[in-house]
This record gives structure tokens, sequence and C-alpha cells, in this order.
DNA sequence: CGGGTTTCGTTGGGTTCCCCAACAATAACC
DNA sequence: GGTTATTGTTGGGGAACCCAACGAAACCCG
């Protein structure tokens, strides 16, 4: 029972338990550099996918980035409070909110979106761009559940 | 706010997304597959690493794992009141606890692990043998936060 | 057009994994 | 031999995930 740094271990040799790592790492350098701006994970997640869908029903934000609504509702309400997002309902749809990106909120994400490339630069910092380019590919087709 | 089944949106794109979608996925289906044996996928990976190690301490099981100490209690305890381990004084160090996979506990690793790794082939399922060898190199690269 | 089905936002309850802080007992260091 | 570090344990808490329900509104289709 000396030191043993790490034991190779059956399980950190399985891609589920290299996943979860690799996740957590990930996880953990992009929320300490959002949080340097005062912004969550999910709640850039969220700004950012507003920002590009324009106005658009927090059902879909939830649909596209796999958001649960009940989670949904407590960012959007964040992201409202701080002034980064309008919620109005939608005319056409009346149960919907359409959520939009203000002002603020765009000037919020241009900062955010800086300190989250630069935190995946750091996850991959160890792998050249092609070798980049490869993880992202092969995540792209193990990460979709059905859709 | 038609369809839309899923935009691009830049976040989608990140390592750190992908990781975090892609870790979901594999903890879903590695989870799932453990539960068809009433096992958990914590208690899972220190059964195997016990199995792996022979008698070791609560801490180095943490700590080759990167599990909390606090879950670590949790889970050894359940292990234990299962059966599959041991949990004895170290007789060269009274701190630490000496545990130990019984012979129950090996039936049940062969069965968990052959699950595993199954619900590991599932994952990968979309990829050639050469492609999941190149992911999992990859992941090993970035997977390490310091150590 | 009218009645069953679906969607939307919201509220609620629940699990898992992660992280930090303390503590007494024990070991290690110097 | 006194300080420092480690071990197991307890405690509190946060973030992400998942499932179920609900009224309101929209949709489907006979």
């Amino acid at each position: 029972m000396a030191d043993t740094p790490y034991a190779p271990s059956r399980i950190r040799a399985l891609p589920s338990w290299l996943l979860g790592r690799a996740a957590a790492r990930g996880h953990r350098l992009v929320a300490d550099a959002l949080a340097a701006e005062g912004m969550r994970m999910m709640h850039h997640a969220v700004l950012s996918a507003v920002g590009e869908l324009g106005p658009v029903s927090q059902a879909e934000l939830g649909r596209t980035l796999r958001i649960d609504p009940k989670d949904m509702v407590a960012i959007v309400n964040d992201l409202q409070r701080d002034g980064l997002v309008t919620r109005t309902p939608d005319p056409h749809d009346r149960r919907k909110n359409a959520v939009e990106i203000s002002a603020d909120g765009r000037r919020r994400l241009r900062r955010t979106q800086q300190l989250g490339d630069e935190a995946n630069a750091e996850l991959t910092a160890d792998l050249t761009p092609a070798e980049r380019e490869q993880l992202v590919a092969l995540l792209t087709r193990i990460a979709l559940p059905e859709e």
C-alpha cells in the first residue's frame, strides 16, 4: 500500500470512464473560466444559443442543448433578471415565451465566449490541432443518443 | 420556431460540450446495464479496483478512482453490507482499513465487468476498433488533471 | 366544429457526483 | 518530541440530470 500513484485499473481503460474524467476536467476548466465573468456554464450555453437562434422558445432551447425544462426555467429567470435576455409572450403561440438576447447579453456573450474558447484550448493543450479535430469528430459520433 | 431538430450552435462544437454529452450517454448506458445486476457505477468501479489492487485502503481507492472520501465511505459500507468486500483494520497502520474483495465479490465482479464492457461496446458501436483505440488514446491524454 | 391529443411553461420531488471543511486517531517527519 | 500529514468519518452544499404532474393553449382529425 505504498504510494502507487495510479494503477492501470481495468476501469480506467474504458471509454465510459475516460469520458467521465475528461468531461469533469473540461467542466471544471470552463466553469472556472466563466466564473471570472460571473457566468455559469449552462447560463452561458443558453445565452449563446439564444444569440444564435434569435427569438426562441424555452422548449426548443432545451431540445437543442438537452437541458431539462425545470432547469431551463431557472436559467432563463436568471438571465432575464440580469438583463441579458428578454422573455416576451409569443404572439403566434400564447403558450410560448419568445426568449431573445439583449444588447447587454450580446456584450457579455462576447466575453464569455472568449473565456470558453480559452478554457477549451487549455483542455486540449496537449493535442495537435489535427488531433483535436479527430477528437471532436469521434465525440460527435458517439455523443448523440438518438435524435 | 419550427421544428429545427438541432441547430449547429457554437456551443455544441466545443470539446467540453461534446465531452459532457458523450460522458452522459456513457454513464447512462453503463449505469443501466449494471442496474440489471443490482450494481451501481461507482460501486462497480470500487469493486473492480479492490479486485485488482488486493487489500487496499479507502484513501488509495479514492485517489486512483478520484472518488470523494465522503462517497467512498458510503460505497464501501454498501459493498461490505452486501458481502462483496471485507473491511479489516490494517495491522501495519491502525488508521487504515484494509479493503479486500470476497469470493462473492469476485463472482459478482465477473458479471458486472461483462455488463460494463458490453455497455462500452454499445457506446462505441459506431466506431471501428481502430477509431475506438484513437478515442481512448486521445481521451487518456486530456483526462488527467495533473498527476 | 368539437373532442381527444400534444405541447409549453412551471412546480415538485428525487438521484448522482463533486467539492470543501471539520474532527479524533494515528503515523510520519525532522 | 513536537509539529505536520494522513486516514476514516461526518457534515453541508452545489450542479446536472431525470421523471411526474398541472393548467393553459394549440393542434389534429373525424
